[in-house]
RNA sequence: GCCACCGUAGCUCAGUCGGUAGAGCACGUCAUUCGUAAUGACGGGGUCGUCGGUUCGAGUCCGACCGGUGGCUCCA
């Protein structure tokens, strides 16, 4: 007989086992709860399943329903229940990946016809009767060639088995009938799943490679406790409400129409309203940073897009060309090159660098048709861009004014961030060496600040790295916010010098860098953020004054003259009843409804309901209203 | 671009078995002058996405195209 095993536990204790003892042996030594709540375990850092047999000396961690790395186990599970439920309704279907992903899982499936959503409904019922069925999962480990065998039927698991080498260990997983290639780890069984929900069925390239085959990609959802799922999917129904499609029509903010084509907006009044205001804020804001504000065409001679190698490296996404006498010309897909030209246009000493030149410069891309999605995804689109000019030895300073502007700007709007460095990728063009130290100079700005950001390998630019600003929205979603790339090459490419102090002519440097980005995505993530109801300072109509009845209604057009005097955005309702307005008011988010009767009228009073407040109506005086708007206004108060 | 689904009034949607188009909201007119989330009556408004086909007859069935939605792919 061999010696013990031991395992340590978090808290530095050593449990010792009979030798082939498991994670559940673990759990069980410590206590009958744990080991009827653990539904896996993190061995030496690896997440394994319960039954996996513990090597002579290891760190064990159990894992229960509170441990998200818990959930990734589950739902992982819940694919192969899926796949167990798919192949007993259609038996030959062919099976590709399931894997968990952020907010639930998915599996892809090889089937001559589509899934209808009638057979998502089977499929969970049928899922419901696996997990009843408490199939345990089974964990074997095969030789290539065994693994080859089992799955000889499956010609997708034989293609990924192609790429296992001889000595690779290859896992399978067996649940009841079900048998998949699988590294696992799994919940001890089936019935482990209790609350999940498939959601919605997709087409998607096998391999994630657009020329191979289309295979069937269902999504669904699962979690340990009942609460959690309920939540996730009021989640998924709030979040449709907040759809800046749904509340750009609803608010007349804009329009899409098939008239004018795919991915062009057209800005209704109120729509425009928003984008003025945070654009003159935006543009107020860079001047007191040290932006020089330019204009560029929106069409321009493609060379200039030959010599950037945006014409080779995007061709696909450029609008097609017009002809001019020989010359071709572009609707311009950025606005680099253009501003490199205004930078070259004279000599620049050392002295005058950085030299920040911004521009909320309207671009062209031709997107395929299938990724157009709203305002945030659109063929033309306006960029808060601005190319800035340094030497070498500025690049530290300058990228940490940009962090602590975009922090600026991020806390205005009510934003929570993170951030992320991009690495050099395939496509990069130039000397890798010098791509990768300036990676490096970016990741020292970032430790420097004591940021805790994550790295993107591979997600740079062609022509340099980059810092990505990551926004959170107050529904917890992110979405690409700033991004501040660091460019070398261009530069080179365009010429463009400055004179040093030793009169000799230097490369300068270029960041290109963005820190809303486009208005379009901008905006259409605003109108999501607040859904809707935008703070004070942004909303296209501010106070809205409603008279009870005609005799307050001159009393109420003097309020509303007063307001607009006072620069409110204030407009007049005395159309129907008192209650229908209101409703009105209420349901077009308008942030102060102010209600003059004849109480107020003879006392110089308005009675006022800001939109989602506690007490419903505040009866103040005119002027003190007023007062306190232009402070909210001033402030750029977001309650 | 690819797979699936969808396209009926300004908006949200109903429309059975193929028989000639409907509701609510919005809008207009009239009445009502109202005290905190929808006053009432009446009215106007449609080439049923477009084109073609099947049929005595197409919103409905078939095909192509256009657009949208969910994904895949892409994202300077």
């Amino acid at each position: 007989m061999s010696a013990p095993i031991q395992a340590t536990l978090p808290d530095g204790r050593v449990i010792e086992l009979e030798p082939g003892a498991t994670a559940l042996d673990v759990a069980r030594a410590i206590g009958p709860g744990l080991a009827k709540a653990a539904v896996a375990a993190v061995v030496d850092g690896e997440t394994v399943e319960l039954s996996r047999p513990l090597p002579s000396a290891s760190d064990v961690r159990l894992l229960t329903d509170r441990d998200p790395e818990a959930l990734a186990v589950l739902r992982h599970s819940a694919a192969h229940i899926l796949a167990t439920a798919v192949r007993q309704e259609i038996p030959g279907a062919g099976i590709g990946f399931g894997p968990a992903i952020d907010d639930g899982f998915y599996y892809d499936f090889e089937v001559p016809e589509p899934f209808t959503p009638e057979q998502l409904e089977a499929f969970e019922e049928g899922m419901a009767a696996v997990a009843a069925e408490d199939q345990p999962f089974e964990r074997q480990v095969v030789t290539k060639a065994e693994a080859e065998e089992l799955f000889a039927d499956d010609s997708l698991k034989l293609e990924r088995l192609a790429e296992f080498s001889d000595d690779e260990v290859i896992s399978v997983y067996r649940n009841g009938p079900f048998l998949d290639l699988c590294r696992g780890p799994h919940v001890p069984t089936t019935a482990s799943l209790k609350h999940f929900r498939l959601l919605n069925a997709a087409g998607a390239y096998w391999r994630g490679d657009e020329k191979r085959q289309m295979l069937q990609r269902i999504y669904g959802t699962a979690f340990f406790k009942k609460q959690d799922l309920d939540d996730h999917l009021h989640r998924l129904e709030e979040a449709k409400k907040r759809d800046h499609r749904v509340l750009g029509k609803h608010l007349d903010l804009f329009s899409i129409q098939e008239e004018v084509g795919p991915g062009l907006v057209l800005w209704h009044p109120h729509g425009g309203r928003i984008r003025h205001l945070v654009e003159d804020f935006l543009k107020k804001t860079l001047i007191e940073h040290g932006y020089e504000l330019v204009f560029t065409p929106h069409v321009t001679n493609e060379e200039l897009y030959r010599i950037s190698g945006h014409l080779e490296v995007f061709q696909e996404g450029l609008w097609p060309v017009m002809e001019d006498e020989g010359d071709r010309f572009r609707m311009k897909p950025m606005n680099c090159p253009h501003h490199f030209m205004i930078y070259r246009s004279q000599t620049h000493s050392y002295r005058d660098l950085p030299l920040r030149y911004a521009e909320l410069g309207t671009c062209y891309r031709y997107e395929r048709s299938g990724t157009l999605h709203g305002m945030l995804r659109v063929r033309s689109f306006t960029q808060d861009d601005a190319h800035i000019f340094i030497r070498e030895d500025q690049i530290e300073e300058e990228y940490n004014r940009l962090l602590d502007l975009e922090d600026y700007l991020l806390k205005v709007f009510g934003y929570e961030y993170r951030t992320a460095l991009s690495t050099r990728p395939e496509k990069a063009i130039g000397d890798p060496a010098i791509y990768d130290a300036a990676t490096e100079r970016l990741g020292s700005v970032l430790r420097d600040r004591g940021l805790d950001f994550e790295v993107d390998e591979g997600g740079g630019a062609f022509y340099g790295p980059k810092v990505d600003i990551l926004v959170t929205d107050a529904l917890g979603r992110e979405w690409q916010g700033g991004t501040f790339q660091l460019d070398f090459l261009m530069p080179e490419r365009f010429g463009l010098h400055y004179v040093g102090a030793d009169n000799q002519r230097h490369n300068v440097v270029v960041i290109h860098r963005t820190l809303l980005g486009s208005m379009e995505r901008f905006i259409g993530g605003l109108v999501e953020h607040y859904g809707g109801a935008f703070p004070l300072w942004l909303a296209p109509e501010q106070v809205r004054i409603l008279p009870v009845s005609e005799p307050s209604a001159d009393e109420a057009r003097s309020l509303v003259a007063d307001l607009k005097a006072a620069g409110i955005r204030a407009s007049l309702d005395d159309r129907d009843t008192l209650g229908y307005r209101i409703r009105a008011g209420e349901t077009q988010k308008v942030p102060y409804l102010g209600i003059i009767g004849e109480r107020e009228a003879d006392t110089g009073a308005v009675a006022v309901r800001k939109r989602g407040a506690e007490e419903k109506q505040l009866v103040m005086d005119r002027s003190a209203f007023i007062e306190r708007l232009q402070e909210e206004v001033r402030t750029r108060s977001l309650i």
